[in-house]
This record gives C-alpha cells, sequence and structure tokens, in this order.
DNA sequence: CGCACACCTGAGAGCGCTCTCACGGCAACC
DNA sequence: GGTTGCCGTGAGAGCGCTCTCAGGTGTGCG
C-alpha cells in the first residue's frame, strides 16, 4: 500500500513519520547537506512507505531553477509534420535529459509572438531551452533572463548558439553528384522560405548554377510530400527539358518522384532526382533515394548537452553531411 | 524597452508600479474578482510596461493545478520513430489546448517503471494526462491522484478511458478486400507484441483465416520499415507460395514492398500489400499503397478534450478506420 | 437620516519546498 | 580546561502567487 490516501504526501508528512525536522527530511531527499545515516535511513523508510515525490512546482519556485529541458518548435506544425524530425529531436533531447533528471517538454511557439516565448521563458520549471526551426523574429525575442540556458537548431544569434546541418556542403556534394552523371538542366524544390536553412542550399544552387553556367530553376516547396508532387508537375510545365530535379527533403523528393511518375517520367531515366535527410524509407523507395545525410538525433544531443553544460559555445557549430548516392541520380 | 533588468518582473513588481496591493493586481491579471477599471487599467499598464508574466511553477504551487497537459509516451521511442505518428498526436494535443491556455508537454514513461509515472503525477504543473502506446503495466500504475484526469491513446483500464482507432475492423476490411481480390494465402507483418492494437489486428487475421479457411502466416514486426522488408524475405522463405501480405502499419507495408522487390516480385502482380494508417506517403509510393484510414489527429483531439472536460467518459471509444484502396492490392 | 447591500481594496495566511542561520554537542588541539 | 572547529539538527524566512477575510467607501431604499 504505497498510494497515499487522497493528498499526495508533502515534505512535511514525511519528517513527522520519520520523526525528524523537515529541513532535516529535506536534505535527505534533495540529497544535499549532511544528515546522519540513522536519520538518512528513517526518513528514506517514510518517504517510500508514503510514496512521497516531491513537488516539483515548489522546487522550481524556490530553486529558481526547473527540472525542464523546453525543446520549442516555431512556425505551424504542417510543415514539419511530414518526416518525423521533431520526433527525433525529441528522442534525442530526453536521452540526453534523462540521466540528469530533466523531463523534456515540447512547446509550439507562434511564428511571430515574443510574448509566448517571454511566457515560456518565465517559468521557472524550465532549465533551458532548444529552438527548433526558428527565425528571426523568434530569436531577437529571447527574453534576457533566458540568454545562456538556450540554443537553435538552425540559425542562430548573437546570443543564441546554433546547431545545425551544413546542408550548403550537403548540398553542393548533392549537385555535384548531379552534374558529375550528366545532368545539365537542374531544379531545385527549396523548402519554406522563411526557414534558414532553405536559404543556405538554395544559395549552393546558386552557386554552383552560377560556376557551371547552368540554369537556375527554383520552385519553392514546404518540405512535404504533396508540395513535391505538385512541384514536379510546375517543373515540367515550366521547363520541360529538365533532366534533374533536387528537392530540400526526402519527402518532397518522394513526392517529385511520385509526380513525374504520375506524368510518365521515368526516374533516374528521364530524370534524375534526389533529395536531402536520408529518412528510413529513403533507402526502400523504388528507385531508391539518392540523398545527403542528416544526423538530426547527433545534431540535438549536441544541442542539448550545450544546453545543460553552458559553457561559452562557438555561434555557430555545423555538422557535416555525406552523399548518399543510390538508385534515382 | 519592455525587458526588465535583471530579475524577471514579479506581481509584487507590478502592484508597486501601480501603486496598488499585491492582492488587487493578482485579480486584474488573473481575471478573477474584482477591480474598478482605473486600477484595471494601471495594474494592465504596469504589468504591460515591465514584461510581467506569471511565474507557472508560483501558480501551480497555490492553485494546486497546472497549466500544462503531459503527453506521455510509453516505451522506447525507436518504435513509434519511423512514422510521424507522435508528432500528430502532439500536434493535436497542442491545437485543442492552446485556447485554453494549456501547455502540452512530452515525456518518455519506462514501460514498466511506475515511479516515473509517480513523478509525473505529483507534478501539481500537470493538470491532465494522455498516455500514448501504453501497456497494462502502466495503466495499473497510475496513482489514484490522476484518476479522472487521465486517458489513453490504446488500451485503457477501469480507471483510465480509452481512445483508438477500431483497427480490427480496420484491419477486416482490408483483409476482406484482399479476399475479394482473390488472394487465398495471405501473410501478416504485425505490430510490436505489447501494443494491444497489434492484439487486435491480429485477431482480426486470424478470425478471417478461420472463417474462410486460410492458412494463418504471422510474422512479428514493430512499425518500422526497416523490420517490413525483412519480414518479406522471412515470409518468401517460409511460405513461398503468399500472395498478399499485410502489414499492420504503413511503414512497414513500404518496407514490405521494398523487400519484395528486392527478390523481384512484383506488386501487386505476384503479391498484394496492403498496409494501415494512410501515412502522406501511402499515397505517393509507387504502387500507390492500398490501406485503412488512422485519423491520429482526431483520435488525440478527442482524448485531449477528455481530459479537459472530466465528464464520465465511456471506458472505450472507437474511431472507425475505412478501406483505402489504391494500387498495391 | 439610517440601514442594508453592493462593490472595491489591502492585509495576511499559506501552497511545498529549499536554504541560511544559529545552536548544541563532540572531538581535537594548545 | 578553554578555545577552535566541525557536524548534525531545527527554527524560520521566503520563493511568487492565490484567495479568504475584514474593512472601507459609495449607492439605493425605507
Amino acid at each position: 500500500m504505497t498510494a497515499p490516501a487522497t493528498r499526495p504526501a508533502t515534505l512535511e508528512d514525511v519528517a513527522r513519520a520519520a520523526g525528524v525536522s523537515r529541513s532535516t527530511a529535506s536534505r535527505v531527499i534533495a540529497r544535499t547537506g549532511s544528515a546522519s545515516p540513522a536519520a538518512r535511513d528513517r526518513v528514506a523508510a517514510a518517504a517510500d512507505q508514503l510514496g512521497y515525490v516531491p513537488d516539483p512546482a515548489a522546487r522550481a519556485l524556490v530553486r529558481g531553477s526547473g527540472v525542464r529541458l523546453a525543446v520549442a518548435v516555431v512556425g505551424t506544425t504542417a510543415a514539419v509534420l511530414d518526416d518525423p524530425y521533431l520526433d527525433r529531436v525529441v528522442a534525442a533531447a530526453a536521452r540526453v535529459c534523462t540521466p540528469h533528471g530533466l523531463g523534456v517538454t515540447l512547446h509550439w511557439l507562434p511564428r511571430h509572438a515574443p510574448q509566448t516565448l517571454r511566457r515560456l521563458a518565465a517559468d521557472r520549471g524550465i532549465r533551458g531551452m532548444v529552438l527548433v526551426n526558428t527565425t528571426k523574429p523568434v530569436l531577437d525575442a529571447v527574453p534576457r533572463s533566458l540568454r545562456g540556458r538556450v540554443v537553435s537548431i538552425g540559425i542562430g544569434s548573437p546570443t543564441v548558439p546554433a546547431y545545425d546541418i551544413d546542408n550548403g556542403a550537403g548540398a553542393t556534394q548533392v549537385l555535384r553528384h548531379l552534374y558529375a552523371t550528366g545532368r545539365r538542366r537542374i531544379a531545385m524544390v527549396t523548402g519554406p522560405r522563411w526557414l534558414m536553412c532553405a536559404g543556405r542550399s538554395v544559395r549552393a544552387y546558386r552557386g554552383l548554377a552560377r560556376e557551371a553556367g547552368l540554369p537556375v530553376r527554383l520552385v519553392p516547396g514546404d518540405f512535404t510530400a504533396a508540395r513535391g508532387r505538385e512541384a514536379a508537375r510546375e517543373i515540367l510545365e515550366r521547363w520541360p527539358d529538365t533532366d534533374a530535379i533536387y528537392a530540400a527533403s526526402d519527402t518532397t523528393a518522394l513526392g517529385v518522384i511520385a509526380g513525374l511518375r504520375q506524368r510518365g517520367r521515368q526516374v533516374p531515366g528521364d530524370i534524375a532526382v534526389a533529395g536531402f535527410d536520408d529518412i528510413p524509407l529513403a533507402e526502400l523507395s523504388t528507385p531508391a533515394l539518392t540523398t545527403a545525410s542528416h544526423p538530426v538525433g547527433v545534431i540535438a544531443a549536441a544541442a542539448t548537452e550545450a544546453v545543460l553544460e553552458p559553457r561559452p559555445a562557438p555561434p555557430v557549430t555545423l555538422f557535416p553531411s555525406a552523399l548518399i548516392p543510390r538508385d534515382s541520380a
């Protein structure tokens, strides 16, 4: 019968049951300060018997530092929903946090709403924060009180260190691969405009086009498969002689392939398709998708660790992305 | 300059700035009790100017009821990771909670560890809880203090109402479709054994097999694509004359298709493949995947609402799943 | 004019916890 | 034997907030 009667047991109850003062009980429970072995045992036994669990709210209130790491996702979920990106971020964060006794909480942040971020920042239960898919307005709204306890997966700011995939380099590798295999009229389906990483791959694309004298054929995307299919149609209409399509995400690339096939094009025969992210399905699609790796878990783990050990971090940490050539390009 | 100097503003600060007592300031901020228009304005102005945000920890402590809805996921993440299931649950929960001013937090629960659940239950910051992928041991460990504030997406218990997809009926529809199109040697790749929903589809499968006099060919799966590919190999080896494979998840089904193709089988020519979930990629794969709908968002929203309005709920609420015939079967 | 009743307001207790501080006891040292 | 220091302990303040309660002011009505 470890279950308490009605009201959950408080430290006071434990102290009374153990015949010590609340202070001593607190010291034993929180493993802070010193206590005699006898007192320690009695308190531990009482706590166990009463099913005592410290109240995180009270603890956070007085300690001023909480027991949770907040993962704050910026923007609507629609764009992120199609591939299991967020799951992996949260899973990695949880893996890093659990040994520290920290819980992970997930929050949605509207793209332009500093007060939501302030609300979050005011929560003493929150030890630190990892921003995902963040934007400049949001970064600018990071309150001073959060400085040094927040990192960003994606773009950063002078006060918020950034952890991200080097998708400029990744995109370049993929594009060079397309070029090396003879493709000369390469279209690109971008990521959402407001996302920084989208910008980097686009720059890589433009750079290579300029360098090699290739045409620039950009179609906006949003990382979803549905948009990929539509983008394929768009590309075929606007530039019928396109011989390769590079999509900023694998999910989009799979959509592109579906769209092309729907219009009777062979992949990679008529048109090569490459993506980015190396999602589990990339290997299993038909044809297997050529893509670039995106170690989300590693990045998220590094970002989380940076929050937990706030030592001076470089403003931007980029993780390498490697070409994974398969059958689609 | 809404940013406070160093220490975040407290209600005391606001009250002082507005020239009222803390009590009055609290009434205005919390919109409880009455206050004169003049006082109301002055407090609002002061709060705004100081960038005041109420401390959720303190509030939860005194109110005894929190500002967060906990989504607790049971088990390792590996199995859930391959398809964006959790994202959709959390997104739906967030959509329902936001109008109520509630945040959503995500927690991982080990499959057999009641104390983690107790820890969570002790958190006054948590108003209610939605269990995902839960198991019987976890349900049994739900402490009394949480009764009436917790629901489960998946299996339930006498004290925890369940919200789930009727995947027994869904599976039956898919299997009948396979049967109706002439398939007689149907193998099935199941979900993880510890997951209840897996059990229901398996029962549907066994039921139909018995009824129609079909052989039973079960291979364990875990909802991942990789396992699907492996399962396909296994099935071909053990029962080479199999003419249809039903996978308990679309992701697995896509893996199965990849596995079959790898071994030179045509889908649906040689072997029909059907899945379950109707993920976005199902429509885009080649061939387009025959599957059954799984309105995760609707289910999660209903479950969340049930937590927020704790009226007597039926012990189990099943949501219908409909066959979506496409090209793979 | 007096009384009842509304409405607004501030004082203050207290949510469950941590942590500082002071105190008593005990060992060690000169 | 006195001083110093340390260890274990309990009293008590206080984290930021809500909420009860009592008081004070204004209005309506007899």
